[in-house]
This record gives structure tokens, sequence and C-alpha cells, in this order.
RNA sequence: GGAAGCAGGUCGUGAUCGCGGUUGGGUCCUUUUAGGAUCGCAAUCGAGGAAAGUCCGAACUCCGCAGGACAGGAUGCUGGAUAACGCCCAGUCGGUCCCCGUCAUAGGGGGUUGAAGGAAAGUGCCACAGAAACAAACCGCCUUCCGCAAGGGAGGUAAGGGUGAAAAGGUGGGGUAAGAGCCCACCGCGUCUUAUGUGAAUAAGGCGGCUAGGCAAACCCCAUCCGGAGCAAGAUCAAAUAGGUAAACUUCGAAGCUGUCCGCUUCAUUUUUUCCCGUCAAAAGGAAAAAAGGUUUACGGGUAAGAUCGCUUGUGACGAGACCGGCAACGGUUUUCGCGAGAGAAAUGAUCACACACACAAAAUUCGGCUUAGGCCCUGCUUCUUUUA
RNA sequence: UGGGGCGUCGACAAGCGGUAAGUCACCAGAUUUUGGAUCUGGCAUUCGUAGGUUCGAAUCCUACCGCCCCAG
């Protein structure tokens, strides 16, 4: 089964900024996805932002281990050397495991990070 | 049997994968005491009764400090308990509800509730109404004077009427010109003495009769307590990393050309500027231009939420069970067992099974309380209802 | 973690112990051929919610709910 290590997750407020400063973006009504490329085709970071409009504690908890479950998941038929930011949007701590993995997929395909169909 | 309310208990289990900590192990590096990095490794532990709100009280840390006072804040029946508290326990008194009891009171019992110190230290307020809201006489009642009379003047009075949330103890009797604690009885209030109690108070007896209306969650007075800030407190560490500035090189994303690299073209991202369109003015939309990103080198400073400790396997205000003391809260030179999360963009999620496993809601320095939220089941109490007798 | 402020009609708001001002909007009527403008009248059983103090509470006190801001 595929890990998700300490060091794929993007921690620093420096590393957060770079990325929404250069990125690309997409959205659908459930969530927000930045994604920044970069040449180093091994390293892949993952991050989720959550604003506090967005629920309770235990809320916003769920929704980010949620979507970092996804992320482990999904993550094995991504191309290598990239940088991705979720942000949820308002309603998305209503929506089921299953909804927000095909959010997270039809996203992802749109960014690029899914290798072509064969 | 059912429903509702209140109080107490309770807050899934197992499997697979994943995540955080600790311990062990493997691999690599430095060094050979050991340290560091890393892991499809193993073992083990891994949110709550409220973790929440942040309303109180402490521990701990730093700053200040001989000691005290003012200011400010908090608390406010009594006693106990505690590390401490505004919490808790027991009691007193008052309000309210129920039960017993009575012809009706009285009396007794139980539940519940109370920010229950002081209004004879001072200031202030008590709208409207009312004569008067701490001081009074409108309608009255009585005496007397003037007048034929209607009525008017002077005085006494506060029983009755009226106003009001509230009008100066209440009821009955005596008394009087009419009245009035003016006098008497009972009740109530205040005060003194005695008795009981640690005390709040209670009981009995004496005295007093109006001087003493309400509001202190109005200012205030009295008593007691409080130095200030908070784990982003605070302590330690190399002189490196990141970021910054300057210079140089470079164009990383997507698509296409290509077997691949280099390279080229177009598109896209962020920021800024200009033009067009649009409008009251904007925005949105369209077009163009410029810059940015990555790498290397140098400078520079100790800035910043850098790292480590504080931090939680802690001999403690610890938890559970006995025993002893106490009505209880709680306590103990007693005894047995237990030792439980420790992050830092922040660990608990996904799938399946089992009774539809389901509400509220997630640690962030740590404890003791309070308040609020709320699901299922169990226990107890109260109320209502149904059936049977 | 600590501190401060605000909730009053659909919107903006005044009042801060004694019967809840005002403006816009809305409704009805008048005027007008009609609309606008203008004029007249109406529009808060209760001041975020629940308790308490008081004769009397939007106002004072307590606890909740919601929103906003500040400091490190």
């Amino acid at each position: 089964m595929p890990r998700f290590l300490k060091s794929e997750r993007l921690k620093k407020s420096s590393e957060f900024k770079s990325v929404f400063q250069q990125c690309r973006k997409l959205e659908d009504g459930t969530l927000a996805f930045y994604v920044q490329f970069k040449e180093d085709a091994g390293s892949h970071k993952f991050g989720v932002s959550l604003s506090r409009a967005l629920g309770k504690a235990y809320l916003r908890n769920r929704l980010k281990r949620r979507l970092r479950e996804i992320y482990r998941v999904e993550k094995e038929g991504f191309r290598g050397g990239y940088q991705v930011i979720l942000v949820p949007r308002r309603g998305s701590v209503n929506r089921t495991f299953d909804e927000l993995r095909k959010s997270f997929l039809s996203l992802a395909s749109r960014a690029g990070l899914l290798p072509r169909a064969k």
C-alpha cells in the first residue's frame, strides 16, 4: 500500500506562499486545486489549507484526514514533480468520502497529473 | 404497561490498510565512548465527558518587591472542607410548591429556590396619579367664631374615603368633642436579659411604642481577599540552512516538432503598466508590453513561529478498591493494585462485519471547579396517563 | 493565550430606569390620463435568547447565542 510520509507534506508558510504565487488553479464547487510543477520529477508535496469558516474543529479535522487519505491512495498514478494544495470550499464538510474522491480525481486529471488513458 | 422531567452510571468491539510518539532492530555516514540520517521492519501506546465556552481558582515561569498605604477589582447568612476558589458539604432564616393535620387557622414533614452584610454614616432616586413619597391634610369627622341661611374663618384629628407599587404596625376592646399605642389583650416589629448552640439563630421573660417606608444587581459604608504578566511564560544551542541584497547563467509547467538530449514555436501561471470595450463611476471581458520563478557565487546579520528543552513513565494537591474517622464535602505516618496521548500546516481516517453503532464534540503547559451541548441503554425519584382489582 | 466592542422594524439607526424618536423602503388613500414627485395616514404586544433585581427593565446584574476587531 502507498504511504504518506512527513517529507511529502507542505509544512512551512513560505512553501505555501510559493505555491500560491506560482501555480495553476482549478476548481469545482467542492474543492480548489492549486498545483505547481517542478523540474525534479522525484519530489512531490501535498498540503491542505482550511479556513475557520468551513466548520468546527472536529469537522475540519475529519475533512483534512479524508483528503489526505484520498491523496495517499490515488497518488500512485500521478506523474512526479509537483506541489499541490487543496482548499476546500464552503459545504465540502458535508460531502461523503466518495464525493470528495470523485471531485479530487476530476481536478487532478484536468491539472494533468494523471497520465493519459492508454 | 407507556410518556415526560430530574439525578447518577455509560460514551463501541474486532479485522485489514494508513498516520503520530516511545523502545528495539536493520542500513548508511561521522567518529569509534557515542552521535546523526534513514526505513513498504518489529513491539507497544495513542483524544473527551464535556477535550468546548474561557467564567473562576491554583501549580509552574519570568519581571517587580524591606514593609505599608491609596486607587482599582472580587467576594458577602453561619460553620466546615480544600493547595486554593466565586466551587463543594452541612446547617440557619426567607420565598415557593406538595403531603399530613384542622370546620378553618395553628402545627408537623418533605422537595425546590435565594448576589440573605449595612437603608437609626452620608448623598441620590421613587415617573404618572395624589394634599402629601420623610413629610402632609383634598374629601371628611369634631370643637369654636361669624352669618337668618347657603357658606366662610380659626383650631383639633388622621378612624373612614379617594390616589398609588408603596400612605407610617394589624385585629378587637376601652377611651374621647372627634380621634390617635392615648390605654389594654393577642399577633407582629425593635431592643435588653437569661438559657441552648462553635455560630447563623432559636426559645422564654422584661422594656419600648414611632422616632426607624422602599431601592445598595444607584453612589456608597463595613469586613475579607488580590503585586504584574503569561508556555508565543521561560531556558539552552551551532555560526550552518531558509529568507534578504547584489551579480552571473538559465526558462522549469502543458501541447507540438524529435528515437533521445539540446533547441524552437504556441499556450498557460503570478504581478505591474498601457490601450480597446463598457459604465454615473467601476467590475467583468478583449489586446499588447515588461518583469518574476530555477541554479551558482558573493555579501550580510542574528532579525524570524530555526532546533532542543519546558512537555508530560509524573511518586504525584495522581487514579481505582479496601480499612479507619466524619451526617457529609472530605481526610488519613494505614493497605493493595495501576502508571495511561504528547503534536507543532499539528497524529484517530478509509473499508468490512457485528443490534440501522448513532448524539454533542476533538488535546496543545498542567491540574481543581463552574457553565453550556448532547445519543443509546441501565438504575433511582417525581408527575401524568392506560388497564385490572 | 490575553484583551476590547456590537446585536433595537426589511435597511440605517436615536433612546441607556418611567407608555420605543427619525430617515429610507413597504402598504393604503389623495393628486394625476398613467407613472414619478408631492401630501395625509399606517407599519416594533417588545429591543439577540433565557433567568433575576425593581412598583416598573431596551436600559441594571448573571448565564448563553451570533458577529466584528486588537496584541504577542
